[in-house]
DNA sequence: GTATTAATGGAAATGGTTTTCATTAACAAT
DNA sequence: ATTGTTAATGAAAACCATTTCCATTAATAC
């Protein structure tokens, strides 16, 4: 049957191109990393897909976001909270750049799309300028305001008392 | 004597007007960090602090780490490598802005200042607008610029073989 | 179907960071 | 300078995300 890999983007015909096997374990992986728009922790990704394949441990998890990322498939991010987030960079939901807002209290974290425009150009043109300098061969790039959300700036001021 | 107080910049005045004890720990490691340009690890530190006062112990290296980036007198960096880096924010050879070029293979890091003042106005204009938009209080930008540098291209040309 | 070997799971190891707890020492009051 | 209070400390243990080990399983090629 031709149609056969019709799956959700081609991520299973790209891993089989590299000469990695398609597993059972990496398919729901990919399925989870597809279907969320969250930025998912390891044990994140391990959670859901151990509710639908509990045979999948979470050393799998590990390696399969490993190999995924070394394939550029998926963006690995650090937002300062011990675990490294991911994000599929393929399929109809993918985001081509990562900014993100980053709340230093409760690790809440979103990705903004507006504005991007403004910011890529002056981003763009840096960036080839560094490479440059530097002699960099500059692949990604990130950026991240960090600060408080509204929550964390509510409960901030009922703590604080009487403060003003 | 009246004098005494002149400290590289004013951090132990700074720690004390909190309601901080000044210690020969606290004082050691705000040497080294004003010392050094380099984005040091919590163990970098703790070795040159170590060299010079053996009494001090790597717990207190990371407890003062962690009340000086409270106070927001140091910066503490993500990079990915597993380590925190941390970077004094106050005296004469800090930098307002933290836009670094981090080498994937080597992690190695440079904070870039060319170019800055392109990149800013931009930001500053965006991080209001999120400002507003998603009700967060930004108090600090980030800007990472990921890739090879110039020796890790090097010697993946080289572990390539005959590749071109 | 069989062989090859990549992929896997579970347990153990690793390594950066945090916690615990008894001891020490900074600062304020004297 | 002495004393009292309690924040700060060091060493060891705990923690926790991630990696490694190793025997087993299963995906692909034949």
């Amino acid at each position: 049957m031709p149609g056969e890999q019709s799956k959700p983007s081609d991520s299973s015909g790209k891993i089989k191109r590299v000469g990695h096997r398609m597993t059972a374990g990496r398919e729901a992986i990919l399925n989870i990393l597809s279907q969320s728009t969250e930025h998912l922790s390891a044990e994140d990704i391990y959670i859901k897909v151990h509710a639908e394949k509990p045979s999948i441990g979470l050393t799998t998890v590990y390696r399969t976001l490993e190999l995924l990322v070394n394939m550029g498939m998926v963006a690995r991010f650090d937002f300062g909270d011990g675990r490294a987030r991911f994000e599929l960079l393929q399929g109809p939901k993918c985001v081509k750049y990562h900014h993100h807002l980053v709340c230093t209290e409760c690790s809440r974290i979103i990705e903004y799309s507006d504005f991007i425009g403004e910011e890529l150009n002056i981003l763009e043109t840096i960036q080839e300028k560094l490479s440059k300098k530097y002699n960099f061969l500059i692949t990604n790039h990130l950026v991240q305001y960090c600060g408080l959300c509204a929550k964390c700036i509510a409960s901030k001021r009922g703590s604080d008392q009487a403060g003003g």
